[in-house]
DNA sequence: CTGTTAGCGCTTTCAA
DNA sequence: TTGAAAGCGCTAACAG
């Protein structure tokens, strides 16, 4: 590896009195006559000998490692996925090479730039925003690359292996509205949005919106407000990010527009039991006076209480399946887009309005 | 890098009219004539070009990767360390490939195996269990190592950077001591642990146990219980692994046991909130009725209810320096065993026993 | 099926 | 300083 003068492909052929291309062939799995192999065998043995890597590389064999770029690592969503990955890795005997960007756009092409020097058989990707153009990085031209956790919008010619995000915000609200519940408030979620509010319900048009999961969940939101007739209520809708203290301003936030809401749909648990958390502070509670969704069913969601009624989804399968597809694009064929459903988990943070 | 027929240095060094050595020398900041300098740089830039890492690599260079073994990567401990070495990775220019084994012994053998076959500068390893025998695996000979999240008595020949468990331990007992508690379980959580309960004390003398860090942290109840004159009971001692459920099982295990407690040392928040979960769905009320701390002072402790009175250790500065120990290795130098101290936080799970 | 041999793209002597 | 040329350890084309 790294320094250790280790033997060579002649070491070994010298002491098994056969030529390096045989030792080579009986390494790579080509046929050799059996008392050969024998013989290879013993002395592969005898040195412990493994192929060097590198010398591999530079006639154009494959790495065995792909990389894996993520807004953040120490995310459980991400963590999941990463978790996912490595295990479907581990079994397909490949190695990730993983970097994460803090959800800022800045490192992440000081990430992608750096992985561009290395050697990847692929590239699993997860963009923070969708002003990266990943495809226009020289070093990535012909590296195959699969959109892990995103929809089809980003990278149109790209596999996406993604959750129903979409179906997970239709899915919360329509439980919210069958339970009787009409002034539904909407926390949108975002790493790093260039839009405001406002702007949101005009950029829900435009393409490449998968990079933002959170404006999915939005239409799914809306979807199923139109579904039951009621009316979208922009107040209603607060824009954050991820965390439990995002959860906490956001409802001191919607707190202080003085207007009446029934209920929430988060984008993350973390946001959510912030939400409970300063509704409880305010002497307002979960779920009889308010009703919360979390959203990505963690194990903190039964946790806490009361526990959090949300959106279930499968990272570490995001995780498996992203490894899989991005497999197939190594191995030149072609993997589909693959979205994956969500599932309502109904707990303790919803309950039926009180009319 | 894949597939893509990139340029070479026989490119770029007829595009500028010089040698490829110049060229090569240009690009590794050997001096070179400014004239020529000027040239070469055009010419790099008119390609875009990158010295191709395999070929550089045959020569002996560096990868600039590291590897990282975890036992998991979903776990917010490790996924803090993981963050942390990937940011100082990044600051480095270095990449990591990681690799996850579930909290298993065989995983893990398997892991370590896929990362001998790679090209890696160093290594950043956290065993699970003391019995894997790193040193023996021949690839792995002349690769620096780093040990993180364990003590000195892993690999007594390489650095280690870790947390100060035992002082964890003592202080969380201490606390609990302090406040007049003097019937003090003690859940010890173990990955993979080849011994039982009534055997710890025994363990506790022999060399190694770092890889068990739930020891240190008994040694530091055992310390602490001593400085108090209270004797040791080993029946207010349950083993258990590092999950919510774990906690949950601990507790009704400790409860069926039918004798006296007033106070629980944890390993894990997560522990910790099972711990109280069933603890007060039996109408034990913490701290009211039993103290409960926590280990890792993990964003959750501050999103329950009781807030948990806990342990702060930063895992993600551990994972930083571990990244700058092994860079220092890989460099030839010297890296010191790294102990980061551990704080008391006291929140709302314990509180002083009323006598 | 096996051995010989020509590179892969780069670094690094060695002379100039 | 620079350029020419000798490898690094391996794979694959070629001839046997």
């Amino acid at each position: 590896m790294a320094k250790g003068k280790s033997e060579t492909l002649i070491d070994v052929a010298k002491y098994a009195g056969v030529s390096i291309a045989t030792v080579s062939r009986y390494l790579n799995g080509v046929k050799v006559r059996p008392e050969l192999a024998a013989k290879v065998a013993d002395a592969v043995e005898k040195f412990d000998y493994r192929l060097n890597p590198a010398a591999r590389l530079i006639k154009g064999q494959k790495s065995g490692t792909i990389g894996l770029i993520l807004p953040e690592l120490d995310h459980p969503y991400f963590a999941a996925l990463l978790e996912g990955a490595a295990e479907q890795a581990r079994e397909f005997g490949q190695n990730i090479l993983v970097g994460s960007c803090h959800g800022k756009h800045e490192v992440e092409e000081q990430t992608i730039d750096q992985f561009a020097h290395n050697i990847l058989d692929g590239l699993i990707y997860t963009p923070v925003a969708k002003s990266v153009n990943l495809i226009e990085i020289e070093a990535f031209r012909e590296l195959p690359v699969v959109i892990a956790a995103r929809d089809q919008s980003v990278y149109p010619q790209l596999p996406h292996v993604y959750q129903d995000t979409h179906g997970g915000g239709y899915l919360s609200t329509k439980y919210l509205l069958s339970l009787g519940h009409r002034k539904i408030a909407f926390f949108a979620s975002f790493w790093e949005p260039d839009f405001t509010e406002k702007e949101m319900l005009e950029i829900l048009k435009t393409p490449g919106t998968g990079v933002y999961s959170s404006l999915n969940r939005f239409r799914g939101y809306l979807d199923a407000l139109e579904e039951f007739g009621v009316e979208y209520d922009p107040r209603l809708v607060i824009k954050c990010s991820y965390g439990f203290e995002d959860g906490k301003s956001s409802a001191k936030h919607l707190l202080s527009r003085m207007i009446t809401f029934d209920s929430i749909v988060t984008a993350s648990d973390y946001v959510a039991c912030g939400v409970i958390d300063t509704l409880e502070a305010q002497g307002i509670s979960v779920p009889n006076d308010v009703s919360v969704m979390g959203y990505g069913d963690l194990e903190l969601s039964k946790m806490i209480k009361p526990q959090l009624s949300t959106i279930h989804q499968n990272m570490f399968e995001i995780g498996k399946q992203s490894v899989r597809s991005l497999y197939e694009v190594i191995h030149d064929r072609t993997a589909e887009d693959i979205m994956l459903d969500v599932e309502l988990v109904v707990r303790d943070s919803t309950s039926k309005k009180d009319t």
